[in-house]
DNA sequence: GGATAACAGTTGTAAATGCAATTATTATGC
DNA sequence: GCATAATAATTGCATTTACAACTGTTATCC
């Protein structure tokens, strides 16, 4: 029997502690991966959020730009932005949607397909490495626990 | 018995998923948490980088700028302007070391520790209602996990 | 069917970020 | 003990970010 670290968690607590705070530890695993992945996805000359929408895309293709922002959980005009760059940088194109008119489609070019590939490459061996140790029960676990913790946050 | 879920959850797999990428559902969640507690921590005037930095002086201080940075995994020179501007702002304040001439120390003020009480009280609510809903060991498992993959990010 | 609201996208602008180079101080090797 | 390396903090600068205001298009309500 463990002792119930709930309380211990709660920021209003008195006896509060950081190591026990989930957003804590989420924040600052999320901010390390990123860490660790940019060095990566440098080699192959992109960032982080192109590296994000390419994945997007990846999976559905077309999505609209305001999809795509939501699907990364990004600023709409900061995904803008990084559309424009990724446009300029040849991995996207954008066209009008037939059904509505003030919807832009985003897709994949066949450059943006590649470099996608490239990104896969580059980070399977550090997927391997953190997932190491994790039996197939725990990984279910943790993707439940990261999933619930989203919806809750809705 | 279910499926094992990890090779879905690999970049280079054939059938890969980003549902099932744990740094997918991981920057997503800490992402959306940071648009929620941000306009709670809006209401008394502090951004996110402020608070966490409140949050890491709260538990142990002082401590050098450096090992401000590196608890909040936040580049650096990144660090430097938050400082500055909490400094401005009256929250905390830096004197030079004894021991170490290069070092600088960080503590809070009492200005500091009064937002923080405050970032305490805006913040527990929305605490509870994420937490609601995982018992205590299902807590402490969520714990574990984002422990462990941060670990093995090192 | 026309006014009004809601929505998708776009841009100006100010602020935040992080790389790279710099200074000041302390640790290390010989 | 002195030269050299390592470390902590600092700043210039270019890029990235996001709020807010705006345009154009579609949905809703009477």
């Amino acid at each position: 029997m463990t002792e119930d670290l709930r309380p211990l968690g709660n920021p209003s607590s008195e006896n509060f502690r950081l190591d026990a705070y989930p957003f804590y530890l989420l924040n600052r695993a999320a901010s390390r991966y990123n860490v660790v992945i940019e060095s990566e996805l440098r080699r192959i000359g992109i960032d982080i959020p192109a590296w994000r929408v390419l994945m997007i895309l990846g999976e559905a293709q077309p999505l609209s730009i305001g999809q795509v922002a939501k699907s990364a959980v990004i600023n709409m005009s900061t995904m803008m932005r990084i559309i424009e760059r990724m446009t300029k940088a040849g991995l996207i194109e954008t066209n009008p949607s037939e059904a509505d008119g003030r919807v832009k489609e985003v897709l994949l070019t066949d450059h943006g397909k590649a470099k996608l590939a490239d990104a896969r490459i580059v980070t399977a061996p550090l997927y391997d490495k953190i997932i190491k140790g994790f039996s197939a029960a725990e990984f279910s676990t943790m993707l439940q626990i990261l999933e619930r913790l989203h919806d809750n946050l809705e």
